[in-house]
DNA sequence: TATGAATGAGCCTTCATTCAT
DNA sequence: AATGAATGAAGGCTCATTCAT
């Protein structure tokens, strides 16, 4: 096999295109992102056929890092909330951390560039930690209610939070537990 | 200069446009907007100097058409808890009702062709009843959240019941009123 | 109507389509054809919606010239054979006097971007001689292959003798009555 | 340098562009040519130095192909207008047999990718043929026009006779019977 | 004022060719 | 020798905007 792909190459991309549609949008062209990249234009199309392509992925690509960067489901000593807690706390830890690729995130979302079988493979990657939380509410709230909480809720919610920090980071703690504080009471039966 | 002659045609533009970015985000062509509005390519740079103009101005007019179907604030006999139900009621059936305006507005939130004036301008219709809702929310909130429990948290709840109604509009008033609860319990001191 | 279509700038484009295709066959770029059009790029799609329209459009066009250069249909005294001669004349004169347009269309002819419509349209547009050299074909061929006769071996003889004189212009008279004798003793019964 | 080792693999590239230079016009790329052939992009310059090559050794191997299969000069016992006869049917049936190399010839031919080189080559390659038909037509055709008739028309019209069948196979016979009375008749003095 | 033809920059993608492996 | 990743120049087409009518 001649040159393999270079993966590095690929996650380059990616970053680029991370940074270019977070402040341009999905309009962002092509040429731009394979330009911040350090690539030739027609070295993007190697490792994504199609802008639409290299779009769901990196929204995938990006929620694959958020996923990841959930605790573990761990039926540890903790309380209900406590866990719960530390979920929320990492949802806007990573936010915060990686700013350039939540508002690429919040623009993907509203595209329609973004396939059905990519906003289910993002969904996906969240199931033990849903299936977690969801086990956590019990006794707390409403069971109808569960999958709004968790899917709609708390996501939404966290941005929430994240959009008041990012405009007032020095109140970070404050709205952090703000945030959570109005999850918990919120969704009490 | 003074306003362009025929306001009807103006509002078609907006129309269109409202309808266009609703499905194709703001990189709908203003040739197209045109089209469907019923008017030539350059007519629509008669009414609106730029696209970014355009866009911009159909923020404002969205978002004045929501405002303006808020409750007047009144201090009549209801309890604080009512009023602010009421003007929950009122945004989400705004948003179950004008569909196409609230994904135009989705989507006109998160470019950055939409100046800081705009979002200002957009943020200022709102000043009556975000006060109403201040004074309501006296007594039961912590008054040093209550700026981010209104501008923040109110709208973005909102758009969440929507969304979740809009996904299951047979439940509309059950995500109508968990949504409000989910507001009002969590914003509790 | 603000600016009308220019037809002379349609024509232009034609023009400069029929040359470059006539020499680089249909893979001459568009900005090429509107460059030696004397028009923006742009423009030439305002004429022809594709670079396949644009196409199939000359295609016709340089059939439709063609044709109107036949001599129209008349039972005039002269013997069948003079009449199918004056026919054959005209269309080697035709070719000779157009070398531009009958190497572009040999090029759309064995084009797969020109459509079945076009080739039908292109067709018709000599229904009229068709059936006169059908009716001077009468007695002197087997009927059966009158349409083979005239669809496709005079065309294809014309094609030989141009390109047989084009090799040798100063045989023009020579090779242009060899070619029609070909024909007429060819098809004899 | 000598030649490349896997004769196989050069022959699998020709047939391949033959096939898609057939439907696509020498537009087809090499990319596609390679992928059909079942080779590597990078291998089909290791056995054509360019596009241009593939393209002109392409036509020489088609015509070679075509030469090979028409019957060998013999001062036999037919008749002059047999022996024509007979190259005539065994045209007709390669291009029946090879409709692929057929058409693909057609693009080839009209392209100016081809050289001169190679059409003479081409043309080279019917020295044999074309003299032993040189010999039949002594006596039958004006003298002045034999190259004329063997070069131009023979060829020519035998295209058209396959066009014909092509459009009609089950008429076949008659067609191929048709077409070499044109010809012979045609060319008589 | 209203129109829509005109424009050229820019977009996404393809391609022939090169070269590291 | 064989591979296929890498490249950057086109290619066809779209678009926001201008301007003649």
């Amino acid at each position: 096999m001649a040159r393999p792909l270079d993966e590095q190459k690929r996650k380059a991309i990616l970053t680029a295109a991370a940074e270019l549609v977070a402040t341009l949008g999905t309009g962002a062209s092509t040429g731009k992102i394979a330009n911040a990249a350090g690539v030739a234009e027609g070295t993007l199309f190697v490792y994504f056929a199609t802008k639409d392509d290299l779009l769901n992925q990196l929204l995938v690509e990006i929620e694959a890092d958020l996923a990841q960067s959930l605790p573990i489901p761990q039926a540890g000593g903790d309380t209900p909330r406590q866990r719960v807690r530390r979920v929320w706390d990492c949802l806007v830890d990573w936010g915060l951390a990686h700013p350039v690729q939540r508002r690429a995130m919040r623009q993907l979302k509203v595209s329609d560039r973004i396939s059905a079988e990519s906003r289910q493979q993002a969904h996906d990657l969240f199931r033990e930690t849903r299936k977690m939380i969801e086990l956590s509410l019990t006794g707390h709230s409403d069971p109808n209610l569960a999958t709004f909480y968790i899917d709609t809720v708390l996501m939404g919610l966290a941005e929430i939070a994240m959009e008041a920090i990012a405009a007032s980071p020095k109140d970070r703690e404050y709205f952090k537990q703000a945030g959570f504080n109005l999850f918990w009471k919120g969704t009490a039966a």
